[in-house]
RNA sequence: GGCGCUAUCGUCUAGGGGUUAGGACGGAAGAUUCUCAAUCUUCAAACCCGGGUUCGAUUCCCGGUAGCGCUACCA
C-alpha cells in the first residue's frame, strides 16, 4: 500500500525551506522561506529547514552561516532542521528501490566534460539508447567489474504518456514524458543528485506542500515521476514567481552585487518586519489594498490563492559611481546609499519605523549609534528619538539626522548658513547675540523657549523664521533639522550657549 | 534549437465580458509649518500586438512577439 504524503488525516501541513548552501542568503530565498513560514504558521503546520548540501564541490560553511545569519535577523524560526548530506543512506535506498523496480538504469557513459557532445542532433539530449536498453545482466556484469556509472531514471517516453500535476499557483500542468530527459539519480561517485535527494527527503519528512521558486516548475514533472516510482503520492506543489532585477534577469551577486543579499538590508538599517513586509508584496497580494502589515497580519492574511504568476522586479538601482551624498562619511564603507534600494522597501521601512513605539525605536537605534562611536546614554536616546522618528527612513539615518546631538563639538559648517532668509550677516549676528542673552535665563522647556524667542523676533520686527534659522544652524550645524525648541530642550542650556557663542565668533 | 511559464501605469499590484480600469511606491504641483520631515489635497501615468468568439473584449480562445525558466553525473 503506497504511503501517503499529503495525508488529509493529519490536516496540518508540513513545509520546508531547502536552500543549497552555495552562496549567501539572497532576497529570493528569503522570500521563499517567508512564504513557507507564513503558510505553516497560518495553518498551524510545521516549518522545516533542510540544508540541501549534496553538492560538496560548491558548499561552503560561510554560506551556511550566511543563511542562519539572515534568518536570525529576520527573526524567522523553524521547527525541525536537517542536513541532506547526513541522509545519504535514505537517498541511496530510494534510488535502489527505483532501480529494483526497473524504473532506473545504469549509464556507463563517462561523465562529459564538454557541453555539446552528448546533445542529440535535434538539439536536446534525452537519453542514451544504448544504456537505456542495456540488459540487466550486462549492466550487473559491468557494475561488478567496477566500471563507474550514473543511475538514470527511465522516463516513460513511449505511447505519448503525459505526466501531470496540479500546482496551487499555476494550475493544471502537463507535459509529455517524451519531452523529459532521463535525468540522473546517482552520480558516478555514488552521490545522489538534487532531484533524488530532494524527493527522498520530502517523502521521508512527510512534506505536504512544496512551496518553492518557479524555476522548479519544469523540474516538478521529474519529481512527480520520482515520488510515484518510489511508491509515494506526490505532495501539493505551489510555485512562486521569481524575483528579478530591473533588467529582467534573475538576481545574482555577480551581476547585481550586495543589493541581492539579505544582510545588506540589515546593515542598511531595515527593520526585519519591514523587509519581510516588502518581500511579501512581491508576487503576493492580500487583495484588499493593504500594504503595511505586521508579521501577525501577514500570517493572518496569507494564502496560496493570493500568489501571483508573473515574475516580480525588485526595483533597485544598479550600483553606480555617482557623487557621494551628504553625511555619507558616517556610514559604513561598504553600505549602499538609500537610492540604491527599491523605493517601496524604503517607504515601507519608514512606515514601520513610524509605527514603532518610541521606546522600542530608541532601543533599536542605540546600538547603531554606539557602533558609530558615540557614547550616548539610553535616556538621552529616548529623548532624541521622537525628534527624528518622522525624519528617518532607515535606522542608520539616525547618524545623519541626529548627529549634532551626539558630538561634543559641531563639525565645521559654512557660516553663511547662519544668515536668515532675506537677511544679512548683521541680522544673523544680532539674532545670535539676542539668543545668547535670552537663552541664558529662560527655562529650557518648549513653551518658555517658544515664547521667549518669538518675543525676541517681534522686538526686532523680524519673522519668526528669520529668528530661528541662525539659532538652528548654530546648534545643529545645518538648516534642515528637527523643530527648534524640542531640539534645544534636549541639547540643554550649556551646549546651546556654547554653540551660539561659537557661531557668533564665526560670523565675523 | 526543444519543452514550459508569464504578459494591467516606470515599479509592486487590484480587477474583470459592458468600470471614469482601483490602490500603493516613485514623480509633479499645492496646502500646512520655525527649516527639514511627517501629514493633507490635486495632477500625470497602464490593460504587448494581431486575429477570432460575442451585441460588446483589457478580461475568454488561437496565433505572434517579448521576457523568464528548464533542457548537467548544479541545485
Amino acid at each position: 500500500m503506497p504511503e501517503t504524503l499529503n495525508s488529509a488525516s493529519l490536516g496540518k501541513p508540513r513545509v520546508r525551506f531547502a536552500p543549497s548552501p552555495t552562496g549567501f542568503l539572497h532576497v529570493g530565498s528569503a522570500r521563499t522561506f517567508i512564504f513557507n513560514w507564513l503558510y505553516a504558521r497560518r495553518m498551524g503546520g510545521t516549518m522545516i529547514l533542510r540544508l540541501d548540501d549534496t553538492d560538496v564541490e560548491r558548499n561552503t560553511d560561510a554560506s551556511v552561516n550566511s543563511i542562519f545569519e539572515g534568518l536570525k535577523w529576520l527573526e524567522l524560526d523553524w521547527d525541525e532542521e536537517y542536513k541532506q548530506s547526513e541522509r545519504g543512506e535514505l537517498h541511496r535506498r530510494m534510488a535502489d528501490t527505483i532501480f529494483q523496480k526497473g524504473l532506473a538504469y545504469r549509464d556507463f557513459t563517462p561523465a562529459h566534460t564538454g557541453d555539446s557532445e552528448r546533445s542529440g542532433a535535434q538539439g536536446t539530449w534525452l537519453f542514451n539508447p544504448g544504456m537505456r536498453e542495456l540488459s540487466r545482466e550486462e549492466s550487473d556484469r559491468r557494475a561488478s567489474a567496477g566500471e563507474p556509472f550514473a543511475l538514470r531514471f527511465r522516463v516513460p517516453r513511449e505511447g505519448g504518456q503525459m505526466i501531470r500535476f496540479t500546482d496551487a499557483v499555476y494550475g493544471e500542468q502537463m507535459k509529455a514524458g517524451a519531452d523529459i530527459e532521463d535525468f540522473a539519480l546517482l552520480r558516478s561517485d555514488g552521490m545522489p543528485t538534487y532531484h533524488l535527494a530532494s524527493c527522498a527527503d520530502d517523502a521521508d519528512l512527510r512534506i505536504s506542500d512544496i512551496i518553492r521558486g518557479q524555476d522548479h516548475l519544469s523540474n516538478t514533472y521529474k519529481h512527480v515521476l520520482l515520488f510515484e516510482a518510489a511508491g509515494f503520492t506526490p505532495p501539493q506543489f505551489a510555485h512562486l514567481p521569481l524575483l528579478v532585477a530591473p533588467d529582467g534577469t534573475k538576481l545574482s551577486k555577480r551581476r547585481h552585487g550586495p543589493i541581492v543579499s539579505v544582510t545588506t538590508y540589515r546593515d542598511a538599517g531595515f527593520l526585519p518586519e519591514a523587509f519581510i513586509n516588502f518581500l511579501c508584496l512581491l508576487g503576493w497580494s492580500p487583495k484588499n489594498d493593504r500594504e503595511q502589515m505586521s508579521r501577525q497580519e501577514l500570517i493572518d492574511a496569507f494564502s496560496l490563492e493570493g500568489i501571483n504568476r508573473a515574475n516580480a522586479v525588485v526595483n533597485f538601482k544598479e550600483p553606480d559611481v555617482g557623487p557621494t551624498n551628504v553625511g555619507r562619511a558616517l556610514l559604513p564603507a561598504n553600505s549602499l546609499p538609500e537610492e540604491a534600494f527599491d523605493a517601496k522597501a524604503v517607504w515601507l521601512n519608514a512606515e514601520h519605523i513610524r509605527s514603532l513605539p518610541i521606546e522600542e525605536l530608541s532601543q533599536r537605534l542605540l546600538p547603531i549609534v554606539r557602533e558609530a562611536g558615540f557614547n550616548v546614554a539610553p535616556e538621552k536616546m529616548l529623548r532624541i528619538t521622537p525628534l527624528i522618528r518622522e525624519r528617518i527612513k532607515l535606522l542608520r539615518d539616525v547618524l545623519t539626522a541626529a548627529d549634532f546631538f551626539f558630538v561634543d563639538r559641531l563639525p565645521p559648517y559654512d557660516p553663511s548658513e547662519l544668515i536668515p532668509q532675506k537677511g544679512d550677516a548683521a541680522m544673523a549676528k544680532k539674532v545670535l547675540e539676542k539668543a545668547r542673552a535670552v537663552l541664558a535665563n529662560v527655562e529650557f522647556k518648549h513653551d518658555p523657549l517658544d515664547q521667549a524667542l518669538r518675543a525676541a523676533a517681534q522686538e526686532f520686527g523680524i519673522k519668526a523664521g528669520q529668528m530661528f534659522q541662525p539659532i538652528r544652524v548654530a546648534v545643529c550645524g545645518r538648516k534642515n533639522a528637527p523643530p527648534l525648541f524640542e531640539t534645544l530642550e534636549v541639547l540643554g542650556r550649556e551646549t546651546t550657549l556654547a554653540r551660539i557663542e561659537q557661531a557668533i565668533s564665526r560670523i565675523l
